[in-house]
DNA sequence: AATGAATGAGAGTTCATTCAT
DNA sequence: TATGAATGAACTCTCATTCAT
């Protein structure tokens, strides 16, 4: 009920460690073990502080879910964009994906957990990255680059192919990186999928 | 340290109605909100009794978690198996997959949790699913029924089509299966990417 | 939700317990500095226990506070029967009113807090002991005892004269007793507000 | 330790909205729910104004009790004092109490929360109403209006009277008000009780 | 005079686990 | 084999109060 929004610049400062601070915890323990003690302790600030800011514990989950989501989002946007043609923007936009996650393993960590936590949130977040996606495909389809198909589906499909190479070889690999062939071997199975025609590799 | 294998027939049964709730009540709120009363109080039994056949919480998921494991993989491997070529391989697979996750959610919902619950079980879940795959797709290179590529890593995509998908219209969705048109879609994409021509379609 | 009955006779011994040690709680500090921690130390069991038998704290007060209303009905109802009389039923009735407001002071101070922690404690309570006293003139005037008089706002208002009297001279007086002479005085104040006369003065 | 009495006209008119404020959030949420919070927010300051003006939250409290007291004794003490003899005084009296209660229900309500907060604003409320009641009986007495009787005695006897008429018909009723038979009722039984010969009756 | 950020103790409550019966 | 009473640590959240601005 209350407003808890910062009034004073202090308060913007200490909302937004609040708010690091519980990426980092979050990422670490997980939502059930990450007690607003940690948050705040991580964040070096008394515990009351934390609700002059925060309803509660899943209210700054969903927060930081929307706020990584948009980060992923404008950071594969960006990437693709760039792209010359769309085997390009493939390329590059799974590249900046595979990145965001090496630097925010949050991302992947948190959302898994959202299911119970916040099923809104989740679906949320799913649904925009995939909406993206499949708006630059309907694009590809009108400029006749890829074979005929349904973007929505298509756009959901390669995204599970994102997660898990990412979860494989991002998360649970050595290097904190795809190594280089492993991703040239998944894009020219994008590619493929695509109808599109894989050309010379340059740098992920 | 305590042996906890049932001596009797009794102790036999008490000990499956226990993993049977477990996979109820964990499915259906989550691993942490699943707490030890609500899994005896399903299973009709004390909570005293809980402990006379598993170490604890932990203990009971890492063995769910394997089961379900275990029947996913053969629901899989029996229906790909019975198909004549590679592309029916596929299809039947993803058939079975989708047709098993609609009659056990619980797989998606507690595979989600164990991030950070049990990362070892999480692990092997993936890995075992992924090897049974790359064994299939190694010997349809082998058969040169498909394009040259890295088994392990087109397992490991595909597998990722398949979760995406899944998630989204059989757990999302709203008539507990992937609609015909979404899943030909989508297995003509899986089939492109593979380098195989989808043939006719029959129902899934 | 859950059903808290006790099922073994420790469990119902422990249950007893709590129920006591709150009424000595309640009665010493007041509802809200009687914390859960107070009552189990108080009751000599951990703090987790009370959750086996009471669902919180709103809970333990009311069923106290039904224990003692139960308990004073009785002792005036009891007191005020063995009369010959209705002027003798009154003064015995007052005397065992406050005999009982002197063993059990939690009774005014705990009745006193229910005004916001339990509204509908505190209108049953009175509610009931007025039923029970507006009975009483009911009878007395059917035979031709007292003066003509409507027994309901009569019971309310001679409650009101004990209530007072009670907390002066026996919560607030010195001995614990209201003194021979005030209660002397406040039964002949009763007694011509009932329209009787007042006879010669036993002990009280 | 600081002086906190207000320096300027501003203060003055801040400390005594937060005063009114207080008897509002008091009588609304009890003592204890009634947090500084609610009560700066209800005067519209912000919390750290509040402790410009007072010590705490118990003495404002206390100075609540302290001025209602003194509202409600003087309404009385007009009202009765009006009268041409005791009779009407009395019925004027208890007209006025009733009156008081209905536009001041915090009486009440604050009042009962007193006996742990703060039982010397408790003492003093009753010991206050009842010596200015008994100095009225007092006057009746020397001159010969009622029967003899221990003023003291009688004065706490019917404020109790008032306390459980007003508590049952205004504060729990339906109206606001006493019923005109119930106030009739009541105070025959006063006029009783005093010795008094009830007359005519007037409205109240 | 007024603000609102910050504190930290303490509240009620839950729950995995142990143990006497 | 099975029970359920008991534990106590840990959790989320509230609130009277202080203090820098």
């Amino acid at each position: 009920m209350t407003d808890r929004t910062p009034r004073t610049a202090r308060g913007t400062r200490t909302r937004a460690k609040l708010l690091e601070a519980a990426e980092e915890v979050f990422s670490a323990h997980g939502y059930h073990d990450a007690s607003i003690v940690k948050i705040t302790e991580a964040g070096g600030v008394s515990q009351g502080t934390f609700y002059l800011y925060f309803e509660g514990k899943q209210e700054i989950f969903d927060e930081l879910v929307e706020d990584l989501n948009r980060r992923v989002r404008r950071a594969m946007a960006e990437a693709s964009h760039s792209g010359t043609d769309r085997a390009e923007a493939e390329r590059l936009g799974f590249a900046a994906f595979f990145r965001f996650t090496a630097e925010h393993p949050a991302l992947y960590r948190i959302i898994r957990q959202a299911e119970f936590v916040s099923p809104r949130a989740l679906h949320q977040h799913y649904e925009r990255i995939t909406e993206g996606y499949a708006a630059g495909l309907q694009q590809a389809l009108d400029d006749g680059e890829i074979v005929p198909l349904d973007p929505t589906v298509a756009a959901w499909a390669l995204t599970g192919i994102g997660e898990m190479i990412g979860m494989r070889w991002v998360l649970w690999g050595e290097n904190d990186k795809v190594p280089d062939d492993v991703f040239d071997e998944m894009i020219a199975l994008v590619h493929r999928a695509l109808g599109l025609t894989t050309g010379s590799r340059e740098a992920t």
